[in-house]
DNA sequence: CTGTTAGCGCCTTCAG
DNA sequence: CTGAAGGCGCTAACAG
């Protein structure tokens, strides 16, 4: 029975076992050549004092300290709670822990946040920028020691692996779907957070040299909207491209509001959504309005989350791998940290996919 | 400009400022005696550097680490991100960092979890245990150094603070609105994992003296089931609690499946449910098998989701303060760390708040 | 194969 | 008020 004293230290183990420190640490650590015997009596020896290495001091020497940082701009949202779970499942199987900061969408505190884990030694940065354009503190976090995975995002800006679904194409194909069944006068509600990217007009005039990785979600899935109009040849109305400020389902409700109050004036049939705020926003928006979905309105919700198959008609949705997000963005990291991957930064898609429910109608050409 | 060096250490920027290493911690530091002038310098001269103190280091010295670490069941479940959230803030704005654990409901996995955040030299640790009756592992946490913090659930086993709500009586109070509508029969889609309270049917032998500390949530939840029966001289019919054995969504849409079949001999004019998890699956099975809510069954849902407001007629449900839960946590767990509470461990309950929605029709009596 | 010698970067006595 | 010495627990050369 040990007494209340501290933890036994290496020291103690070398002590007890009759060996040095160093070949105490050779067998425990599995490096080195080390006779059987020696190990053995060294196990037993830690064995018996309930001995465990001190991680702190390790890292101390070998400058690793098997942690990886996340930083995410909202934990508590479904997307990223289901990211991190895979992370997180990753993460522990290949023996890393997680240091978890919360930034709000907010690029000065990205910038805290990111300070705060190269000076905690992180061996590795699983990102979703707040800006993709403003990167710079991400870049300096890059060393041949330490890796860097976007994820859900990507950006022309850094030299690194990313993680990210084609939302440009999976938008372009659903409103895609829309105007096939006749659909002309869509809604699409978006949050625009980035000044720059308020002006989303600009997208229009370079509908196919832009560069997505120049592109937050919210605007790239905006570009899969302008898209498919001009495949389609339906010219762009401005007023049914409604705008959240905030990254709230308030926000975007009341966005969705507008869009659905201006109904006389634009005609409009269908609304699409960006991620799942505005999903969740829109359709409550719709819901409250008196409307009916698919009978007033057809609607489509990015994510494919329980409340759409809960409402009744069922909402059709576009889907994306969000563990698998995740879960692929925790192993490249740790390939490169073990030097499993070598090669230069990729752009990694996952698929999504379109899951048809109820919640679309055909109307009739006028 | 400095180049691809090393980080500058505590030595660098003494050398530049001119003092010893221990002047300069102190002036770095703020603590000892240090001259005016010299703290200026020595500021200078770590400005001039962009000397950043290297944590690890301090840790092993002070034995501190300025980190918490969570252990909770499921980091995707609504409640869980929310909860960790409102962890999150509060570490951010006391200066503290968090280590996250993810156990699936695992008592061996809590253990790992545990070992881990030990070896690692978390400050404190948050923690939702698997089991209420399975803490010994928790207990050994606890020294004067380190303080434990029990979320969403509380164990007489163990003598720490908690923060939970009360769930006995919200259930009781929530049940009761039902048998005061008149409903007879009334399902309870409950998740009793832990065997021990797989024989539920031992609560009733012991509606008073159960001491709610010894009972996991769901048993919690259910004991309120049972409590408002009593209250109401309705006696229980063994045939209305579902049983999930597993903590997902398909596992409770299952279990209520079977509540439905038997409705016939049952007699099921109403549904409550524990929490997000068998909400979701209850409601979808529901809806599966065509009833309609409140027409065909009224329902009673756990915690205030999205979905339940989508869903029309929206659902009335308990509410438990979720993101409150987590913050609080936070700050009961760094007041001790702060010496600032240091009273014995406390139970500390927050209100859940019944929301009356559409989701229950009142019944003639028969 | 094993032991010795040095630190990692910082804090903390203890002298001065 | 400041400096010198020592060490937290471990690993990393180097000898032997």
């Amino acid at each position: 029975m040990s007494d209340v004293r501290k933890q036994p230290t290496l020291h103690d183990v070398a002590r007890l076992a009759g060996f040095s420190t160093s070949t105490t640490a050779r067998a425990l650590g599995n490096y080195g050549r080390i006779a059987e015997t020696t190990r053995e009596k060294v196990r037993a020896a830690a064995e018996e004092l309930g001995y465990r290495a001190n991680p702190l001091a390790r890292s101390m020497i070998t400058g690793k300290t098997k942690t990886i940082g996340v930083v995410c701009a909202d934990l508590s949202s479904p997307f990223f709670a289901e990211a991190l779970r895979g992370i997180s499942d990753v993460a522990k199987g290949r023996g890393y822990d997680i240091l978890i900061v919360n930034t709000d969408e907010d690029v000065a505190s990205e910038r805290d946040a990111v300070a705060l884990l190269r000076d905690r030694h992180v061996d590795g940065v699983i990102v979703s920028p707040a800006d993709v354009r403003q990167v710079d503190h991400l870049a300096a976090l890059q060393t041949p020691e330490r890796a860097l995975v976007l994820l859900d995002r990507s950006s022309s800006a850094l030299d690194t692996d990313s993680v990210t679904v084609d939302d440009v194409s999976a938008m372009t194909d659903a409103v895609g779907r829309l105007l096939d069944a006749g659909h002309r006068h869509i809604g699409i509600v978006t949050e625009l957070r980035i000044e720059r990217e308020a002006d989303w007009q600009s997208l229009l005039g370079d509908l196919d040299h832009s560069e997505r990785r120049e592109l937050n979600p919210s605007s790239r899935r905006l570009l899969g909207y302008l898209r498919a109009h001009r495949e389609h040849d339906i010219p762009i109305d401005p007023a049914l491209v409604a705008r959240t400020g905030a990254t709230s389902v308030d926000s975007a409700r009341r966005a969705t509001t507008r869009l659905l109050e201006q109904r006389d004036e634009t005609g409009m049939t269908a609304v699409v959504t960006v991620d799942n705020t505005t999903s969740v926003g829109a359709y409550g928006a719709i819901r409250d309005h008196g409307l009916r979905v698919p009978d007033d309105l057809s609607f489509i919700a990015f994510d494919n989350l329980d409340w759409t198959t809960l409402v009744q008609p069922a909402v059709s949705v576009i889907e994306q791998p969000v563990y698998a997000l995740g879960s692929r963005a925790a192993d490249v990291l740790l390939d490169r940290l073990d030097g499993i991957r070598t090669t230069p930064g990729e752009e990694i898609l996952l698929d999504t996919r379109f899951i048809e429910r109820e919640s679309i109608r055909a109307v009739q050409q006028v």
